[in-house]
DNA sequence: ACCTGAACACCGTTCAAGT
DNA sequence: ACCTGAACACCGTTCAAGT
């Protein structure tokens, strides 16, 4: 029994390992800050070992969503009205984009995903849709439009770390404008313009209105 | 007079040639083809040359975000209804999104630049919707709103190289999904999804519905 | 005054070598 | 079998040196 101190048990690496640790590393610094590097340190081995359980960086990244994805609450909603169901889905994705603000970006470019991780609650909110007299197509519309505000409320967010302070709009000659600016600089309203954007489209959303398809 | 063949009167290296430069590799090659090295040999010249005329690379993206807004069309809109105005100013909006899909994403840290480049057709869309019933921060919460659709409808479309199929969802126990996904993976549907959802919203936004300031 | 070459501190990734 | 060290081809950027 040797008595020199050493790595307690030596944690073997395994892709579940990395793709956590990366999670847990963009949530506290950035996306930017995740690093084969900076990876490697934070699990205690060399970057290069990384490779042998994850195809590469963009493979740490798929999966990053993947497991982002698995927090997608799917509860059954017992709303059986179209409206209600539909805002409850829209809030659960937009939850979860409050909780990992640097890892939702990711979603960019994979929403796919996103309709896969949440099918069962899609389903069920076009379920309802239909039976509240949508066409299939027109459900469809319905359905990719929330999801499309709501990812792309997140994507559209002031940065975290932006420059807080309003510009100055020339002279003043655009009152109403300057008034935005101020808000736009206050993170604090991004939940209340959230759920006012969200009850306009929903509001907005009814049977009949199925968006041409392509000549 | 030399008779040996030279860079023909050797143009000069200026800001504004840099940007526009900059701008053209973004549009033709991509957002992450955007290189010092590869933005001096399109301009015939060494990479550290650049440095003397911009602040470095994120004064570049800089620089070709204020290119893109330029591009805003900012004519002023005959029409006095609110809704029709308002609608103006997102497919405006969309138009500059798609006439650049691989530069529109510099806006996303920078949504405050829009609104100061729009700033005419944003205080007038506001004035209307004052004029037509709207309190003030009322006016302001939709204009965002309807900001924030444009902007994330472009942030959250699939990628130009995206892969085409739709994925296979286990067992087709998700009939509208599968139907949905099918809808995703065709670009041709973009278009109509985007007026489709722009509809429902500024349908959905009425006088007298301002978000609840923060507590 | 404007441009260049060589260099620095970083990336992701490969591969032969260690244990 | 799993991890490491040194190396490669790239980044953005600095700075002394050329013209």
């Amino acid at each position: 029994m040797p008595t020199h101190v050493r790595a307690p048990a030596r944690v073997p690496l395994t892709r579940e390992r990395i793709l956590t640790c990366a999670l847990g590393l963009i949530d506290e610094r950035g996306l930017d800050e995740l690093t084969m590097r900076a990876l490697g340190s934070e699990l205690g081995v060399e970057a290069m070992s990384i490779y042998k359980h994850v195809p590469g960086k963009d493979g740490i990244l798929d999966g990053v969503v993947e497991l982002l994805l698995e927090e997608l609450e799917t509860t059954r909603s017992t709303a059986t009205e179209w409206r209600a169901h539909l805002a409850e889905a829209a809030r659960r994705l937009h939850a979860l984009s409050q909780a990992h603000p640097n890892a939702f970006p990711l979603l960019r470019r994979r929403s796919v995903s996103a309709y896969v991780a949440g099918r069962s609650m899609a389903e069920q909110a076009m379920g309802r849709m239909v039976a509240g007299g949508f066409a299939r197509g027109d459900a469809i519309c319905a359905m990719r439009t929330v999801v499309r505000f709501v990812l792309g409320f997140a994507l559209s967010a002031p940065a975290p770390g932006a420059p807080a302070g309003a510009p100055e709009v020339a002279g003043s000659d655009y009152p109403l404008v300057e008034a935005l600016l101020e808000t736009v600089a206050d993170p604090a309203c991004e939940d209340g313009l959230f759920e006012y954007g969200l009850d306009a489209l929903i509001r907005g959303l009814r049977p009949g209105n199925t968006a041409a398809p392509p000549p």
